[in-house]
DNA sequence: AGTTTGAGTGTACGTATGTACACCCAAAGC
DNA sequence: GCTTTGGGTGTACATACGTACACTCAAACT
């Protein structure tokens, strides 16, 4: 018999993350819009009106989950920058790291895919936003890199956009391979090989324009 | 009054019709899986019941929509084939026609965009099949074009995937500026810049490789 | 003309939903 | 020690859900 006398906060706490968990449980099979309270309650072993002790609804914990998710994948993408700038080990590295990521972090990855085309209009927005700002911080990275020199501020946020968009489709890819490492290889591969493509195209823009 | 005997078909068509519409309507603010059967009928105006004349369940429903949004989103890929491929103006050519297009068939893109990736399963399925389809008729479009001639089938395969998620995300993208032209030029001129900067890497590919 | 067919109706059910309200009781604060 | 606070409970209700079943009635078939 484990003893541990919680304080409230600590309570609290720990029912506030079996929420969040419980959700992004069924999240796995529907969507944020195709969720009711009573579901999430039943799932974390609550009473349906004790869902407002941490929530006000549906959609406020879908700005959560969405907040929560964002920093673990700016947790992964500050592992990318850790490592140096080679051309093409960069590549190697970057998707390594997302497929890894991506499979560590499934449902948060799951849960942010499909919200972002079909959660609560404040959830769309939230994610809009936030990979938004991931598309930001990537146009300052590559900024620093050398052969961008040139670059025009513009020019660098439309690669770099061009980049999370290709980036976003490998990770829906790969949750959907997910259990098959053969179709997991085919994905990064061929995230690998457009990431090439993209960057010999960036290597060799402003000489065309 | 226009007294217009219908034959039997003719009126099953006429409801099908509406219920495909009314549920493109619903799904504007929501999603297939958010989507009761009885908000359909309600919003076609028959009884709840007389929906199973036309579909089995809500998923089905959701297979007809797939297809019928397919076949228009064909037409907009048979429009920007007719046009002949000078490098420069393909481009120009790809982005005003899908610009339009999207326009034109809003409600079956957002359908499109939002049930891939939170539809029900069969429905996801039938749409990651389509697309995938549509990459590789772009595939062989491509290995028509002058400077391919050297790029090996898996390649040309990588690519028209490439293009294929940069022309979705613009999709997505014009749906949200959608009714802010400023919003909707500025996704436009990204798209072309995003399809040069691809072709150039495309076109110095073989000679890293 | 008489019969069959089938889209659409109306009622009826068991179940699930969001939320209001009064309640409990242990940790926190005095 | 007594009071307050607040997470969690239980009951209750109006509403919405999918679907079963028995029905109508005009077009279609014979």
């Amino acid at each position: 018999m484990t003893e541990t006398t919680e304080t409230r906060v600590e309570r609290k706490e720990r029912t506030r993350r079996a929420i969040l968990d419980a959700t992004l449980v069924l999240c796995e099979e529907s969507s944020l819009v195709a969720l009711s309270l009573r579901q999430v309650a039943k799932q974390v072993g609550i009473v349906p009106t004790a869902f407002y002790r941490h929530f006000e609804s549906i959609e406020s914990l879908g700005l959560a989950l969405v907040d929560e998710s964002f920093v673990s994948l700016r947790a992964m993408l500050r592992d990318v920058r850790r490592h140096d700038p080679t051309y093409r080990d960069i590549v190697d590295q970057s998707v390594d790291t997302l497929v890894s990521h991506v499979r560590k972090e499934r449902q948060h990855f799951q849960f942010i895919v499909r919200e972002r085309a079909a959660g609560p209009l404040a959830v769309r927005a939230a994610i809009r936003h936030q990979i938004e700002l991931s598309e930001r911080e990537l146009a300052t990275d590559l900024a620093r890199l050398p052969g961008t020199d040139t670059w025009s501020p513009e020019d660098l946020q439309v690669l770099s956009s061009l980049i999370v968009t290709a980036m976003v489709a490998t990770a829906e890819d790969i949750l959907v391979a997910v259990g098959r490492p053969d179709a997991e290889k085919a994905v990064a591969e061929r995230a690998r090989t457009q990431l090439r493509m993209v960057i010999i195209g960036a290597l060799n823009w402003r000489s065309e324009s």
